[in-house]
DNA sequence: CTTGACCTTCCCATGATTGGAAGGTCCATT
DNA sequence: AATGGACCTTCCAATCATGGGAAGGTCAAG
């Protein structure tokens, strides 16, 4: 089948599929005589693997490294453990971070009138933390990117 | 002061401060005669709002609309906690997602035996989701980027 | 043989941030 | 005065995963 046809089957975008080979992360795929790259079943399996990958956060390196896992009949499942357990790790951090910022916010938003009158407790603490509601901690600043992935 | 001392002082990278210029969010530093941005306490002040915005997780246009409202002595504050209430939300929608996540992947992580046999759930969980571990909704798909910020 | 749907490659944009190169400025110490 | 190091300037590139679009080739049905 043609990329299109991979692309719907295994919900990963053509655009992505030609990045994926691209990077390695997949092999190149044959061709026809016109150019025209070509999908077996196969093929699409790994394609919905990786789809699957990324919906749980997995960044592209980890998901080459689970790859490989995945294609090594004697791998250890211990490697695999290793990496979600990382993965969950990091989840689990980014959440606490995104949970620490939001509920500062809740904080300054439930103190807020949301009148018409120009003052306001979320503009204040912008200017001048109050204290406790810092989270300058390594937190914030470490964190880029990202609603799950690396 | 000079820009390296204004970063300093603000916990905003020169890079970053000089960035901000460019794209208009902070206003045009006065020059020396030299070339070198010159900044005042009031400069300081202003970067280090920004800089706390920042670390609540909102974006650099978000923070624009704060600064105007910030800026403008007869807002409302009603404006001001519309935005706030916004990001709140979006960060528990990304919090959500993020946790459906690590809660799925928790899930195989547990089930996964972690030895050096090549039988692992995690990698079978991969290639065929089992049901209920989907997750496939709107919300892995539209959520790109980020741990707290748009 | 035309049409439209598909494919190809190539380049660009996103968002916030960091890195580095090449070169100019400032100031204190030889 | 000259040197050196710390600072500043601009410009360009990379990150990460993804989408958009242009210019052009292919394919199958009508």
């Amino acid at each position: 089948m043609n990329i299109g046809q991979a692309a719907k089957a295994s919900g990963v975008s053509s655009k992505m599929i030609r990045y994926y080979e691209t990077t390695g992360l997949i092999p190149k795929a044959e061709r026809r005589d016109s150019g025209y790259r070509v999908y077996s079943p196969a093929d699409v399996h790994m394609l919905r693997f990786i789809r699957r990958a990324r919906d749980l956060g997995f960044s592209v390196a980890e998901i080459n490294d689970l790859l490989s896992l995945w294609r090594d009949q004697s791998r250890h499942s211990a490697d695999v453990k290793r990496i979600a357990e990382k993965h969950v790790a990091d989840l689990h951090d980014r959440i606490s971070a995104m949970k620490q910022m939001a509920d500062t916010l809740k904080g300054l938003v439930d103190s807020c009138a949301g009148d018409d009158r120009p003052e306001c407790p979320i503009l204040a603490d912008l200017e001048e933390p109050a204290d406790g509601n810092e989270l300058r901690s390594p937190t914030a600043a470490g964190l880029r990117n990202f609603s799950g992935r690396k």
